[in-house]
DNA sequence: AAAAAGTTAAACCAAATGGTTAAAAAGGAT
DNA sequence: ATCCTTTTTAACCATTTGGTTTAACTTTTT
């Protein structure tokens, strides 16, 4: 399936996943429309067929280059040569920056998740990560050993440390209900926390 | 809408929502099917026209019950008298408890927020909390002032315990993906959690 | 017992949906 | 310019979908 993709402007291809990102992020697998999604594009419907052959085909395109986007986004800080406590502000810093710039992509990946649970699956599995992990856990035992934290398994560290990232964005409504927050006060709680929550995990490491 | 329900056996409206729970849980609004619905409860599918006027209507009784019922799985110990380094691990035992036995739950309701943040909102919003945060904020700054823990924005912390309690088991599939693990991997990682978490917030409050 | 109200089943329906087809148009090679 | 290949268009298609209709059945009320 490599189509032509030269040219001044977007190519078809593009045009149809770019669209295809936009209205799947909205509306889900389920939701969606092909009609939809050629109309968000300028196109003819058939050529969604053209291009890939149908639409689940089409959903597990996007749903590759999401999570290709995503996962740079969670190890460049995690794997950094920097010692774990000066990389727990990082990780936050640049995680909810990514999170903010898009926000459909936690809910668009959680989504599929009831889905098709083994796409999602697959889909981490087969990212390369490069030794995220055991750089992570290299800088955890280094910590430790400095007698700067105590011992902390550094897969719960990592579950802590995303948890604490994503799901006050995933939650939003929930908050905003639950609270009774309007969209400012929404954003002065989320600013607030950003300068917080990495003070919090650095305390409870100590 | 007040349909007979005596009887030996569950009425029919109650099967229907039944049959929509479950349906629903599994392939959310738009990917559920009314045939289906009417399949998994045994009866033919115009009574659930009958029932419940239409699908939305169906999908926003169940989506009411199950909010019901979540709520009080939070509040209560948010809401208890007892000190707040004691309801700390309450809280995550209950509701760590509450989503194992409840495990799509959270999946629906937070697959809901991207169809219908509205519908989220509101209905968080509908419930009556009965003054929990209020309770809440209290018992924190009870502990402040005894010198138990530092000043923390109640808020922030709600969000905290929610969000490292709740997300964990939203995420399964990309944690089964990231860090490799099967089942019973995950099952074990999530025991171990119960165990420490409590003790990583407190730490982190002191 | 008969009438009224409530419930159910099966057939039906219009629109929507993902996809197909064939021809026209566009682009590339000779 | 001609031919071949690729892309695009517009019409078409079969199936699915949420919903409607009507009559039969069941329960309740008079």
């Amino acid at each position: 399936m490599v189509k032509k993709d030269e040219g001044s402007s977007e190519s078809t291809q593009e045009k149809i996943l770019n669209s295809a990102r936009v209205v799947f992020m909205a509306k889900g697998m389920d939701g969606a429309r092909m009609q939809e999604i050629a109309d968000h594009a300028g196109i003819n419907k058939a050529l969604l067929h053209y291009y890939f052959r149908d639409k689940e085909t089409l959903f597990k395109a996007v749903f590759s280059q999401t999570i290709l986007k995503l996962i740079p986004a969670l190890s460049e800080v995690l794997s950094s040569d920097k010692p774990l406590l000066e990389k727990i502000p990082d990780f936050f810093s640049v995680h909810m920056k990514f999170i903010q710039e898009n926000p459909m992509v936690p809910q668009f990946v959680i989504s599929e998740m009831s889905r098709n649970p083994g796409l999602v699956i697959t889909g981490f599995m087969a990212i390369k990560h490069g030794g995220v992990f055991e750089k992570f856990n290299k800088a955890v035992q280094e910590s430790v050993e400095r007698g700067e934290i105590k011992p902390v398994d550094p897969t719960q560290l990592i579950l802590n440390l995303v948890s604490l990232s994503i799901f006050p964005f995933v939650a939003k409504p929930i908050l905003k209900g639950f609270f009774n927050m309007d969209e400012s006060q929404y954003g002065q709680m989320m600013e607030e926390r950003k300068k917080v929550v990495s003070q919090f995990v650095i305390n409870a490491l100590k």
